[in-house]
DNA sequence: CGGTGTGAATACTTTCACAGCT
DNA sequence: AGCTGTGAAAGTATTCACACCG
């Protein structure tokens, strides 16, 4: 980073409006989709799907960011960012928009799934028909357990999870979901990174340690719950305040 | 953002909670937890667990934040919203925050949960652990497939979906889980709805539409994989362009 | 007109950095 | 001497509101 410990350096320069603005460790690349912009284009692009079927051609930002549950001027936004397909007055062409975010999403490539730990969750994800339907072909499955390994699970053999590094290496695994016990989560984790997987989906409740350049993503059932749990107290909480400061309940 | 340009701005800071600030049209609220910081502390109280297993009395930010994959700063910030409750020079009492935590998050009560959709995500679900474990027991379970009604799964009986309000009532079911198709998922939402659950858990991939009361999560392992995929293009990309501007490649 | 695309304003989150307590 | 707790700065994300264009 550039300067910072400002000897009476003053901050000078609000946001970068100038024209002249030459930051030096600007990464002049377009790709600079904020995260969560990311997620809600994926929600866009399931919506945009069912349109399609139901041969919907064309969709205003209203109209589409009241089926994906957002307002209108965030979905512009995130639209704004892979690029301007829009016709003013008129709104977006479905198909038009499905195509370009597919692209960002980089959903024109396949990718290969496996799923560690076929429990109960993981049978679940081996079946679940939205992966192989948009992309993600499951093509290997890992456990420990002897009873298991050679069986058929969804139409793909379990293998042993000490036979990681060679089969996800001959099958081009790129994501890697950990559905085990949480003990046998970070191991299985290390075993994936080394064998090259970059991104992982981790459902175990454990917080995986993992080098910089590997992506995790979590789905943690007990912290959504315990979320949810927060709000059930909140709303108490208010119920509680509402009431004793003598407001009168509506309806 | 701060001063810039000789407006006198001003901008007043934000959200403070002097002690002896009579804000005019402060809605009274002590509980204003980020909902980002919710989220980690749910995470901060289950690695806190672990060590009170390990019979682990004190921790600091630094060691804390490390297994929480948080830094300490964030961790310290976080655990400010709930209070003062660490000794300075030493640490934390890891009884101390487990008691916190658990109280902020509404988990002296406990939150009956029902699962409707008992295929296999839904079994993986009445079967997890996690819930009773952690304050969260599943009392009611709902399917329309008439094979299931009546069939006990994780030790509960698979009740008719068209028996949401009277069950629910009954067993006091304050957050619901939906693990059905994507087109039932709408109508099984209003049914919970209409029976007074307030907090619902959506893995079907659709966006549910209900009234402002209601407290929705979503869990969409399409929109995970597809974040996932995103981050493999990007990573594909500048792996190009580092290759073309004749980087070298730094071991 | 009607609806997109987007700067600017606002709101929220994270990080810094250090005063203050033990 | 060390670590918490926290204002303030920096960084992101969301919303507003309107110029612009079909």
């Amino acid at each position: 980073m550039g300067a910072r410990r400002g000897e009476d350096v003053e901050v000078v320069t609000a946001p970068g409006r100038l024209p002249g603005n030459d930051e030096p460790a600007v990464r002049e690349r377009a790709r600079a989709i904020p995260e969560a912009a990311v997620a809600r284009l994926a929600v866009y692009l399931r919506v945009l799907s069912g349109l399609a079927e139901q041969d919907v051609t064309t969709i205003s930002s209203e109209e589409l960011s009241a089926a994906a549950g957002v307002n209108s001027a965030k979905l512009r936004k995130d639209l704004s960012y892979i690029g301007s397909y829009g016709t003013r007055g008129v709104g977006y062409e479905v198909e038009v928009l499905v195509d370009q975010i597919e692209r960002i999403l980089g959903l024109t490539r396949k990718h290969s799934v496996c799923v560690v730990g076929i429990g109960n969750l993981g049978h679940a994800l081996a079946n679940y028909a939205g992966f192989p339907g948009r992309g993600f072909p499951v093509s290997a499955l890992f456990d420990v357990d002897d009873d298991l390994i050679g069986v058929p699970v969804g139409g793909i053999l379990v293998s042993h999870v000490d036979d990681i590094p060679r089969v996800c290496a001959e099958r081009e695994v790129s994501i890697g979901v950990i559905a085990t016990p949480p003990p046998a989560a970070q191991g299985v984790c290390d075993r994936l990174v080394s064998a090259g997987v970059q991104c992982i989906l981790n459902f175990a409740p454990v917080v995986l340690q993992v080098p910089d350049h590997v992506e995790v993503r979590k789905v943690d059932l007990a912290v959504e719950m315990q979320i949810l749990s927060f709000h059930v107290a909140r709303r108490a909480d208010e119920a509680a305040n509402a009431d004793e400061s003598g407001m009168v309940v509506p309806g």
